[in-house]
DNA sequence: CATGAATGAGTGTTCATTCAT
DNA sequence: CATGAATGAACACTCATTCAT
């Protein structure tokens, strides 16, 4: 995965991913019939989990409904945004029109779950009166853009760069999340 | 510009490239000394020159600047992100950590325009009073980062997808808009 | 060996090369990683090796130094420049300037320890009285000058040539270095 | 002929003959078929001069054939081998094996003249008893060889090679001759 | 079950040569 | 006469894939 992720699936040669893997390249063709097959198991392998937990937790969320959203994006961008795995939505986006399987499987398994997650979220606010009757189908685009953004951005650039004047991630999706909830806040 | 919006800048062949343009190999590189540079006036041409001229315009733009902001988002959909041009865009978020001379190059003369350009319309925003005193450069990237994830999601599923229920990209940018507006305005 | 002294260094395709080593063209660049690193193998194997021998061997020759001056000038020939491999030396010189590490390669491994060898030697006559206070580092020139002569005399004119009524090597040798001998004398 | 010297046939791009000629690409092609032709062209027309002056001037010499010999040595470096003209010697002596022709040219036409004159310094020198009655053949190679020498180094390291501890030429051919003639003189 | 030696199609780039204007 | 735009055959080097051991 540390190498499809670092530089993607073309650029990736199969020598290195066996010696990384502490075998013989003759082995690596041994256990997958290809590379395409190889990259398919890694990105099924490496993905769906922190999803699944993070949904969970948000079910039992005591504060409001801004809050909540401030906190479900912060925690994101904290066990999945910020590690290397975040590396696999990266790929999938530039990689999707060149795995029309996996494409499907990660809409499937990440992003809709993740989808409905946001939603509740917002539903949940309107419910509680807390956000106006905001079109909630667009309102998830606007919730996720800024995080699937902060991936691209951090997985775009290589080690390279030291004149980078990055994002401060957490900062940015803060003050995002406090302009959303401001925009969507009842009585205006 | 086809080709590479297709196939990505390392996918491409030369020889494809010479095809489509009806002539020889050895004729393309009569005009581009390499690739790359081939690459960089197809991003000068098709990418480079819109920004330009839309930034020409929102300069002279007459309304408040929430009008403003509104209005350059879905000019800018409009105008790139909905044409093939936009996989450009996509393209180097996909291969920008392998081909570090083009993504500075494309820093320079896209994203900081752009950049440039927003920045300009919140600061409008501000001195007329029309804003608050936000943070512009966390703002930059809450207008931008919905744009991007437009044009990531429009390029990253191929020509395939018939069941892509897809989302109404003017529609979520004017609803986005709404929201930041809404997230910015003064007195609150 | 063969291919680069028939036809010098640049215009020896890799896949000839191959082909006459029995392999494919994948094959070479699997045990070379450069044109350039299989040529300095061919150097070292061919050219180094031999210097290196006849070194070793000159240090221990019994006689008077205008002896071995004699024998090891006629040893070289026997046993570097009547063979296919002073091609090599032919090769340097005409595509030095053309490839400036291969030359500084070829300086280092080849002409400087022959260089070192004729020092050795004239030395050797100098401090046993047999020679003259000559000047050794022109001298040194005088000695290898007439091997260099012989050796692209051999190779300039390729397989053609039946009216060549060339140079006997080992007489003209013997004679060149009876010159030398009598004209470092002591004593006169 | 300045390129063809600097870079040798092959390395010499016909695009760079045009241009330094003032001319177009096609143009010569218009009056040379070939980069072949161009080159044998080149040779013919920049060959031979210099050899017939110095012979004539050689035939009235009043000195010692010793010093007729080192004067004749000296001078031919100096008109000749100390130029760029020089630069066709070693051009041939590296291409004299793809171009029979000009190589039998150039033997005629340079080479046995060349030959000719050393003969009749040496015969000179033993006519009038100041020399042995030497092996004339192979001393005119003891004479030629470090002259040969001299025009290869000096032709084979480009403009590059700051370090170069070069040969001092003009040193280095009156300790040659003085060897020589030392050699060859009468009563030992 | 694992290896690593071998492969060969493919890639960007060069350059002598041609020819319509 | 001269041009310069166009060509296409070459060439060094890469890398996914195979297979005898």
């Amino acid at each position: 995965m540390d190498l499809f992720v670092e530089k993607g699936f073309a650029a990736t040669r199969s020598e290195e991913v066996a010696a990384r893997a502490g075998v013989s390249k003759g082995t690596l063709f041994l256990y997958f019939p290809s590379k395409e097959e190889l990259f398919k198991a890694v990105v099924m392998e490496n993905v769906a989990r922190p999803v699944a937990e993070g949904i969970a937790e948000a079910e039992h969320f005591a504060g409001s409904s801004g809050e909540l959203l401030t906190w479900m994006m912060l925690e994101w961008w904290r066990r999945y945004g910020a590690t290397k795995a975040s590396g696999i939505s990266k790929l999938m986006m530039s990689e999707a029109g060149n795995f029309p399987e996996l494409a499907e499987f990660f809409r499937n398994n990440v992003i809709q779950p993740a989808q409905a997650l946001v939603r509740f979220v917002l539903q949940r606010g309107i419910d509680r009166g807390e956000f106006r009757a905001i079109d909630v189908n667009n309102t998830i685009y606007s919730v996720m853009a800024p995080l699937i953004f902060l991936v691209m951005e951090k997985h775009s650039t290589g080690p390279c760069n030291a004149a980078k004047p990055s994002i401060n991630a957490e900062q940015f999706i803060t003050h995002h999340a406090d302009l959303l909830v401001r925009g969507m806040v009842a009585g205006h």
